[in-house]
DNA sequence: GAGCTAACCAAGCAAGCGCTAGTGTGAATG
DNA sequence: CATTCACACTAGCGCTTGCTTGGTTAGCTC
């Protein structure tokens, strides 16, 4: 019926979603309250949405793909050790607070309310974030930087870090650097 | 109007709305889904419950109420040395979860849904946990056994813990006895 | 055996829900 | 100048929602 294809405006909507959920809930946002939030009639939210649930796609794509690029672009940029580049993944994860934490929230809290294409679609995309985590938890662990179960490791830290979005205030005084390294200390056998 | 006790009737219909609470999400679940569960027809749920959100607030209480119990008897019947009483808690915690998952993961994920008296009322209950656990990771850190920030350390476990929720099994192989010790060693500096 | 009460039911109300159909409009395109 | 297109609007359909009302029933007590 419409065009469905992620124009700015659509970008810049789905954002304005995202912080609707989040204040709300999916199922307690109705699409005259994002229509609203969006300056326009509910009628006209479904030119650039097929469905309510599309737009929960759009809003957890977009902030799991931003995840995935700044964690790409921090690994490549940082040295080779275990340890700098579980610092640096440490790092990227709370920078994308920043930036898209309504987006993480919001995909957090309301994965389930995807229907299942979507959820198949986005959940390889997750998956893909959490195999650079188990790549760069691996190699620690053949290091012998950390111990433990591997398993056990990569729950545990996946843990901490998405609990981060419930405290962590970005703007507040200890940067993503620093708390990244306080992070990765904690996990590490200490030297010397 | 109707009789608002704690009826062991009440505690039965309170187990099998966390159930659903759990499959559905609290708001896509019906006053009608919740009564045809319980067997009896919608409106006589208003006999038992006040209203809809009385139902989501007394299944949080039943499952923290339970948590903080195990807990404080996890810890008046071990060792008293930090690193027993860190595996105690982290026992007490696993084992909840054999009895209470869906009261747990209802309370992590349909918190914001309590309205202002709830939150405030359950909120007491749940600090009271959380400083349990506090208490814990202080004697560990005063004793040396694991190092880090005091802040930080706590987010980072409670985090962790929190997590379990979506990946344990506690009908699985792994024990509730065995996965804490495996828990707490992770965090410690290795011995010797 | 009258009176009380916890537990339930049938019926339905008012409000709100996601979504659709059909139309208007100003800017770009041929 | 005619057509197309993205974007927005109005109006409302069909349905579900949480909750209320007014009444029934079975079991207990005095």
């Amino acid at each position: 019926m419409n065009v469905m294809n992620d124009s700015p405006r659509r970008k810049e909507l789905t954002r304005q979603a995202a912080q609707l959920f989040v204040q709300e809930g999916f199922d307690r946002t109705t699409v005259r309250m994002l229509a609203e939030e969006m300056g326009i009639k509910s009628g006209s939210l479904f030119h650039h949405f097929r469905d309510k649930q599309e737009i929960l796609a759009a809003v957890i794509e977009e902030g799991t793909r931003n995840a995935l690029a700044i964690a790409h672009a921090a690994l490549e940029s940082c040295d080779r050790d275990p340890q700098a580049r579980l610092q640096a993944m440490a790092r990227a994860h709370l920078e994308t607070l920043l930036t898209d934490r309504n987006a993480h929230v919001v995909a957090l809290y309301e994965w389930r309310r995807l229907d299942d294409d979507a959820r198949a679609h986005l959940g390889h995309l997750r998956d893909a974030y959490e195999a650079l985590w188990e790549a760069v938890i691996d190699e620690a662990l053949a290091a012998g930087l950390i111990h433990g179960d591997r398993f056990l490791v990569s729950r545990f830290v996946m843990g901490a870090l998405n609990w981060t979005v419930r405290w962590y205030d970005p703007e507040g005084e200890r940067s993503p650097e620093e708390l990244g390294r306080e992070l990765v200390a904690m996990l590490m056998a200490p030297r010397g």
